[in-house]
Parts: structure tokens; C-alpha cells; sequence
DNA sequence: TTTACATACATAATTTTCTTATGTATGTAA
DNA sequence: TTACATACATAAGAAAATTATGTATGTAAA
């Protein structure tokens, strides 16, 4: 998923499931491409992890589809389900968690 | 290696040769511990994860070994090598870029 | 005109990293 | 003798990623 960086691994559901927040909607190709623009294109998302992450979040039920065809192309849109919208706060949290104790272990608290 | 979280995964080596670096020297369990007592028990360092990621480490030229028996009990104690002096630093600047841009890809900026 | 690149989806094979389980061994406390 | 702590180690399996490949459409360059 990193360009050279192991330790966005386990992250690309929060992420996911953040964006949709913010977005309400978006399908999956537009979120690679919102990532690569957050982050400067430091952040390359490629598809052989997204598309299994956009499934299983849907296996799950944090996720609803709807396909729509846009200039002759399929294009699957995903949303937030009831569900999702409780997941991503929890998920939200835990990654604010994981920041904290990782600075902590790391000696890169920001001087208070 | 996290109690309930995914998102540790890929930050163990980081972590180890952050503590070397702190400590000097150390032994396994003693790293588990340290982990345990920085993070107030929320973050438990499994033995599966632990030793594994030592011998990684030391067979990638980043850690020396030096084996005492104390109490009757062998301990194994890892110091940084000069590689992995220069790892180490290598490893906080990906983390600290890695922080940064899980903060922005998760609206977790902290307000200037 | 065919090569490359962008858009848009998907999956299979493999690798990496972790969890869980197990094993050895010593020492102490219940 | 059971449980727990100290101290190492590895094997089997699960989970999440990378890499590679495939389909399909459209545009721009060589």
C-alpha cells in the first residue's frame, strides 16, 4: 500500500471508512486518487489491497454499493451504512490511540 | 503484538531499535516489559512477535548479541550495531513522516 | 497504428507479519 | 503440585499486504 513503508499496514480500513465520512460517496478508483493528493503522492494505494478492503468492508456490513455507469465505464460507488457510521468512529479512536502510544514508544511526543 | 489493534503491525522493529537505542542494551523479556510498562499495559509484546523480529534484525546486520547466564537463567542482550545506529534514525524519520500523514488522511491534525 | 497511459474494476499467487500454541528450563509462592 | 514469573525458541495458521495478471474503454503520442 506505501510507497517504501511498512507501517501503513493495518491502517487502510480506517482510512477508508474516513474518507466516506468526509465524502459521503465515492467509488474506488476516486479514493486511490484522493490519496495520492492528501498525501503528495507519497501514498500509493494500489489496488491489490483496496478492492479486497472495499469487499470485506462490505462483507462486513459497514459498507452499501451502487453501480452506475459514467462515460461508457462501470463505476461501483460506495457509501456508509448505519452501521459504518458507528465503525468509523470507533476506528477513529483507536487510531488516535495507536498515535498516542506509538509516540510514546518512540520518544516523539510533541513538547507539551 | 497489540492487545485488540491491527494497526501496531509493521511498527516492531521500529520499536525495538528505538528502545536499543534508548537503553543501550536489552534483553527480550526485558524489551517485552518495557513495552508493557511505557504503554501502561495496553501494548503486550508477544514472544512470537519478539524473537522472531530480534533474529530478523540481527541476521539484517542491525543488532549484536552477547549471551549471559544471570541467576542461573540464560538471557540473551542486544546492543545496536553501528548499522543499525544509522537504522534506527532511518526508522523515527519514516515514523514520524508516517504519523504525520495518517493524521492528515484521518482529520486528526492536532490544531496549530 | 500501435504503444503508452489513464480510467475502472477484479482476483490469484506469493510474501510478510502477526497470533496462537507449544516446548524447554529455572525459581518462587500458594 | 499448581500457578505464576522469568527467559529463550519455533511451528502452524491467519490476516493483510505486494506483485502480477486479466478485462474493458478512451485518449494522446510516436
Amino acid at each position: 500500500m506505501a510507497t517504501n513503508n511498512e507501517l501503513f499496514k493495518g491502517t487502510l480500513q480506517t482510512i477508508i471508512l474516513n474518507l466516506l465520512a468526509d465524502n459521503k460517496r465515492m467509488y474506488g478508483y476516486e479514493i486511490t486518487q484522493k490519496v495520492k493528493l492528501i498525501t503528495a503522492g507519497e501514498l500509493v494505494l494500489k489496488e491489490g489491497a483496496l478492492y479486497p478492503a472495499l469487499h470485506k468492508l462490505e462483507a462486513e456490513g459497514f459498507l452499501e454499493t451502487s453501480t452506475e455507469i459514467v462515460e461508457n465505464r462501470v463505476r461501483k460507488y460506495y457509501e456508509l451504512s448505519q452501521n459504518g457510521e458507528k465503525e468509523v468512529i470507533s476506528k477513529l479512536q483507536e487510531a488516535k490511540d495507536f498515535i498516542a502510544q506509538l509516540q510514546l514508544l518512540l520518544n516523539l511526543k510533541p513538547a507539551l
